[in-house]
DNA sequence: TATGAATGAGAGTTCATTCAT
DNA sequence: TATGAATGAACTCTCATTCAT
């Protein structure tokens, strides 16, 4: 839970790794040469190299889970909509990051990583679930489809980014694009909502 | 373009082990064991291993192509309704091609490899906008961003399908999926779908 | 001994391979596909990749051979100086042949071919050191000595041009090297030369 | 430049089985099983197999130059004799060694070993011919004929020697050839040589 | 005479991991 | 806490050769 020192430099090297060269090319080898450790030595930090990437996913899980409880106060749509940019703006921030949002894909072989990433992605689907229940504004269709549809979305914007290896402003594109996505979620009422 | 049949045969194998075991575990001994010969015996159908995977995009964006040009006529907003649906069919009766709609996060280092995705992916999204456009249905946001909203949903569901180990029916999940979607797009007239 | 076409076809596309891309990269794919056959089909004209290699040597043994009964009469220093001109001539004509003159060093590891290639060697020396001792130019020391001085400083010319890429004129400047080196071949009487 | 215990016994071995076996046959395998560890552990010693053999060129290199610093000092005819026997009395030592002095053909394939081994040929003639040049002995033919002849001559005996399977006296019989060719080198005065 | 398909053996190399120090 | 040395397993790929057609 709480890393220590070489811990947390062991992930941020891992990440850029898996980032900048991919799942395929992230190799404890890799991980020793760019801290400029020796091999075994990361064995004292890290009992293998799965231990790596489950760490890896709590800590994003981490950041995840705390802007949603930042912002998803269940009384606007809006929050959905400044959640949604939160999460944009944090891997425009950290694009290495943006690996880790498709690890479903990358990790599903591994049992225990297939867990964990099932738990964040479900945790972030309740999340907006309920907000969007709370608001009672799914009019005409089941309020998970907006759930995904908005998540799709989202995860297709930087999927995108990625292939354009980073070179249009996520942060600026996402807010434009969020917006424009919470204009079109068919609402019964808006009186939960900014006017 | 035209593959054998004992090319066709590794293709499909290849596919299957993709899908079960992911591309870390996808390796030329995998294929020999699966078909049952010996690995050097796959050098005499394909160069190497990418070219493998590069004939296993082509096959499958042959099929996207083909279905594109199949139902996007461009005359109504419920052709792309049907061609969403189309997709998760085919889908729905070959798991494993879901392995490779995610295929631009597995590929993204093989630089050959990325382009031929990249092409795919551009291709659809340049199909859907084409006919989003001669619809003339973007009444206050940008086409694309409709585009990215149908394809990343699609996405989404697809994600969903496969981490739940394909429990549940994509097609006919995917067909009310669809339908809601498009009726969320937002029009300026719909005198160019059915009414 | 006698060649079919497709075998000395064989011969030359093997030759011009092991001298371009070295014996490592001398391989059957290698001659089928220069040739435009498949390998097997290599295996209806030599019963394996030795035999070719045999076939070689016995090919440019015979040039050898010939050389030698051409030019060493027995009756004039002169001769082995023309018989050396002609080794260099014929290689400056056909580069490819260079590399089989350090065959010794190449195959050595092949007891079949060691054996053809000795025997070339020996051969040579032999019809040097008759003609030498037929002079009997030997003064004070062996006249085995003149002989290796004599082969010696020919095969070093010829690896100089090989390393150099063929960038001199073999035949001119091992002309002027033949000439200076029988200059220098120490001679009790010189009645048996053109004087 | 300095290697290790390992190292210099990867060495010792390698050039064992590329005299033994021949390069076609010197394979990591074969290193592995003479020194008895595993393949891999190889590569913890050289990152790979080229580089074994660029060492083995540089260490053999370095005896070379060694050798022509201690005995050219440029003053006398008879330095250059006994520099040639020098390299025979230690080609004689090490046999091994010997499979070195033809890698210009053996390694003519990878560039960056023809690199050093045309540098260190190169290396040998520019000594031999300042020693002669300075000693202002060429008469009536260029100094690098000589130089030519001598090197020449010198490789022809030990290419015998290694096809005898060293079945001679290198040593002896290498310094009564030397003395007798340098007793043809073609003198304008000899003051410069012992008396 | 030629080929397509196949193969056993083996090449060089990389991997995650272990262990004595 | 760190390392140097090592390894078993696995990797992609190439080789000479065989055999049914």
């Amino acid at each position: 839970m709480a890393f220590t020192v070489r811990q947390n430099e062991i992930l941020d090297v891992s990440l850029m790794i898996i980032s900048e060269e991919g799942v395929q090319n992230f190799t404890m080898r890799q991980i020793a040469g760019v801290i400029g450790i020796s091999e075994p030595a990361i064995y004292r930090h890290f009992p293998n190299k799965i231990a790596i990437l489950e760490a890896l996913l709590e800590r994003f899980g981490q950041v995840h889970r705390d802007l949603a409880s930042h912002h998803l106060k269940g009384k606007r749509l809006s929050e959905i909509k400044d959640f949604l940019s939160a999460i944009l703006d944090n891997l425009a921030q950290h694009p290495a990051l943006s690996a880790i949002i498709f690890s479903e894909e990358i990790f599903q072989n591994e049992p225990s990583l297939r867990a964990k990433v099932s738990d964040m992605m479900e945790k972030t689907q309740n999340d907006i679930n309920s907000q969007l229940e709370a608001l009672k504004i799914n009019a005409f269709l089941p309020t998970e489809h907006i759930t995904w549809m908005l998540l799709g979305s989202v995860r297709f914007l930087v999927a995108k980014w990625r292939l354009s290896n980073f070179d249009f402003d996520l942060s600026h594109e996402g807010k434009s694009f969020a917006c424009n996505l919470l204009k079109i979620v068919p609402c019964k009422t808006e009186e939960g909502d900014e006017k």
